[in-house]
DNA sequence: GTTCACGTTGAAGTCAGCTTCACGTCAAGG
DNA sequence: CCTTGACGTGAAGCTGACTTCAACGTGAAC
């Protein structure tokens, strides 16, 4: 053990819960920074792990890698979140999910009338139809949250 | 304009709102099939509409199209789905439906906690820890649904 | 018969968010 | 000093669901 403040990358990774090798793709992307030995291994100051929860806590909410580079961004002089910045932004987190949340309700609830009608009319069914709502997000799928996805069986 | 009642890719395309390469994709994944005509041109039965308004349906609930191929295979003799398997299948994607909802509450509700108390604390706050419910995907994020995705340009 | 929009193919590309690899270097404990 | 495990790099690979490409064939309308 080191006797400075200073974390390895391992150290780093087991305390944050990120692989090491998230921490360098972090690092390359400038979510994090690092200073290196003279030998040119990386050293962290423990403010990096407040970093990281932000962005975990970010990730968990659905935000991309970008939009938490462009979140962490917003902070004066590329300082780490204080209790301040945290609550405003936590704020517009919370609308997010209460977006994704009433989407998700609208699909339930359009799977309710579905059930036993049998229709699977791409006029009439609202959860097969094309320009549904939920299924506006482009071609191809509504991706469900891979944290969120149930273990499921989906009829198998 | 033909006068038999098989469609072409392209109709099938514009009538079920997939892109032609989707449809040759699901093809190779053997989720739909084509006759052929003399000329090697794909051909496909009116059903098929049928049953790419149910692979849309199950994409929509979050299924991987290894999920619907799967439920699709439940299907005793490939038929596409009739009445009774739509009401089968989609009970079970309504639970998972309110597994997803229930999963996003709880993050909600974890936000809510969090806003405010600034702690951001690896072992404290539910929202940045790595081993909470919500981020127990595995390594990285948990994403939350392309279409749900709120247009949030936090820098996206 | 000519035209030309529409169809065909396999291979390769795209996106996000990492992980893995191969191979060489660093640093802490004994 | 030596060993051993952690760390360094760039490049490539992975997953899922497609899209795009290039080069060519088909077929319905006029």
């Amino acid at each position: 053990m080191r006797d400075d403040d200073l974390l390895t990358v391992g150290e780093l990774a087991a305390r944050s819960g990120f692989a090491a090798s998230a921490l360098r793709y972090y690092e390359r992307l400038g979510l994090i920074e690092a200073s290196r030995t003279a030998g040119g291994q990386r050293r962290y100051v423990r403010a990096t792990l407040r970093r990281l929860s932000f962005i975990r806590a970010a990730r968990n909410v659905g935000l991309s890698l970008d939009e938490v580079a462009a979140a962490l961004s917003t902070l004066p002089g590329g300082r780490n979140p204080t209790r301040a910045d945290w609550t405003r932004l936590s704020r517009t987190w919370r609308a997010r999910l209460d977006q994704q949340i009433d989407a998700l309700t609208a699909l339930r609830d359009g799977l309710d009338q579905c059930i036993g009608c049998g229709c699977l009319s791409l006029r009439r069914c609202a959860l097969s139809n094309p320009g549904d709502v939920a299924a506006s997000a482009g071609p191809g799928a509504v991706y469900l949250p891979r944290g969120l996805r149930v273990a499921a069986d989906g009829g198998r």
